[in-house]
DNA sequence: CGAACGCTTGATGGCCATCAATCTCTGTGG
DNA sequence: CCACAGAGATTGATGGCCATCAAGCGTTCG
């Protein structure tokens, strides 16, 4: 029995390429270094090259650009099965940082290695590639979200958004999660200030539609929820791997 | 001499992945059917699947989301060599619609030729997919844009970078470029209200740093806009393909 | 047990949405 | 040739959402 097919990255890129077994192997051979980071000390510093990229296999991470003013804007959040730093492996730059959430697990992978790999079985590279092109359809939604929606409807769009996620790899229920972020976290990927997030945060708990407290997200009422923000979760869909 | 090696789709790819000539081959294969389009009527409409994809040839689109309210969101501006609706054939669901800026040439791809020559080209695949993953990185820099940056600096901004862009492929220089969008495109990009699109505008050539008139981008400063809003054109960086 | 972190609440003000009116320019049909 | 419509641009007035400043609370941890 063979441990990677059981991987939460494996699985996920399953669901684009049906992968061989000799790619299945070339997919452990990038498995060689597991590390493990503490929450709050950034794997990969803004504006850095050459660096490594990682594969996440337990915890949460945020990915963010930080501006000349000393704010900060979050891309995006990774959880198991999730690439980190893709981008700045393929282009040669490294476009934002990361921050581990949680104390995490994660497989480094060196530029040299993921490049030979993508050159000996580019359907792996294409089913790697094809991974990332679904988590942008997310980060458009996260852009949609900042562009056009007050801060009541952002947040609770986010927090169904975040859900239907985790949800993807088995992780919550339909009346709610686990959610280690802080209302600065949410802040800065929502484009608030923490200080508005908090009152934010009341009215939506106060309007019974969804509690956000103590590490934990509770759906007060879902439906309503649903349709106070225009959620929609079609984007997340995939009905099973394209090419066989 | 092979038209294809200098279609801006292809030059675009070479900048990723070496393309062989049976590559090159198949890549002609996928332009069976030039089509043209008129300003302001959609390709594609949001929502629905089994689209065909378009690789623009000439001239610009951009593509959008619109919410039940009514409003919408612009999230990037395509030029030719791009690919429309990659994501919507991928992942069998449109999740956003295009509109043509100006009169545009495409090509129209199907879905099942696109999935073929994906299997039977996975570096080919691969250069596509290596593509659009830096084209997210514009995406990433627009939710940046948005979600952190004032105004003013939010349209200094996203002019620099659409410069930056149109540069790329050899259009405009560096004291400006032609630019079809409305002061409504500038306002559904960039979360604005169209009055306050004009207000910012007038603004910012008052004091002397771009102007922004009758289908033209000027700089009229171009080092003081680049340190007002704080623009940092490395992430388009790519230094040659890494694909052999 | 002090310090750091995260959360909470009040007061003030500014950025930007909204409503409204006007102007220019282009294209179109009578 | 002119009237008209429509798209785009422009400017003023008003108000609301949300940033900012400030202060205080509870909890955790070295």
């Amino acid at each position: 029995m063979n441990l990677i097919e059981n991987s939460p990255f494996a699985r996920k890129l399953s669901n684009f390429v049906v992968l061989t077994a000799s790619e299945l192997s070339a997919l452990q051979n990038l498995h060689k270094r597991r590390r493990i980071f503490l929450a709050g000390r950034d794997l990969v510093q803004q504006g850095q090259s050459d660096q490594a990229a990682y594969i996440l296999s337990e915890g949460w991470v945020c990915s963010y650009k930080v501006q000349s003013d000393g704010t900060r804007q979050i891309v995006d959040f990774q959880i198991p099965g999730d690439f980190l730093g893709l981008r700045s492996v393929l282009l040669r730059a490294s476009d934002h940082s990361f921050e581990p959430i949680t104390d995490i697990q994660a497989v480094e992978v060196q530029t040299g290695d993921l490049l030979e790999t993508f050159a000996n079985s580019p359907r792996l590279a294409t089913a790697v590639l094809w991974a990332a092109s679904r988590d942008e359809a997310m980060v458009v939604e996260h852009l949609v979200n900042l562009g056009r929606r007050d801060a009541d409807r952002r947040m609770a769009h986010f927090l169904l958004e975040l859900g239907a996620r985790l949800a993807l790899v088995g992780i919550g229920s339909q009346t709610g999660y686990d959610c280690p972020l802080t209302q600065y976290h949410l802040a800065d990927a929502l484009g608030l200030s923490a200080v508005h997030v908090n009152r934010v945060l009341r009215q939506l708990r106060e309007n019974g539609l969804i509690t956000f407290r103590s590490g934990k997200v509770t759906f007060d009422d879902r439906n309503r929820l649903v349709e106070f923000s225009g959620f929609d979760p079609e984007y997340l869909d995939q009905a099973g791997p394209l090419l066989k």
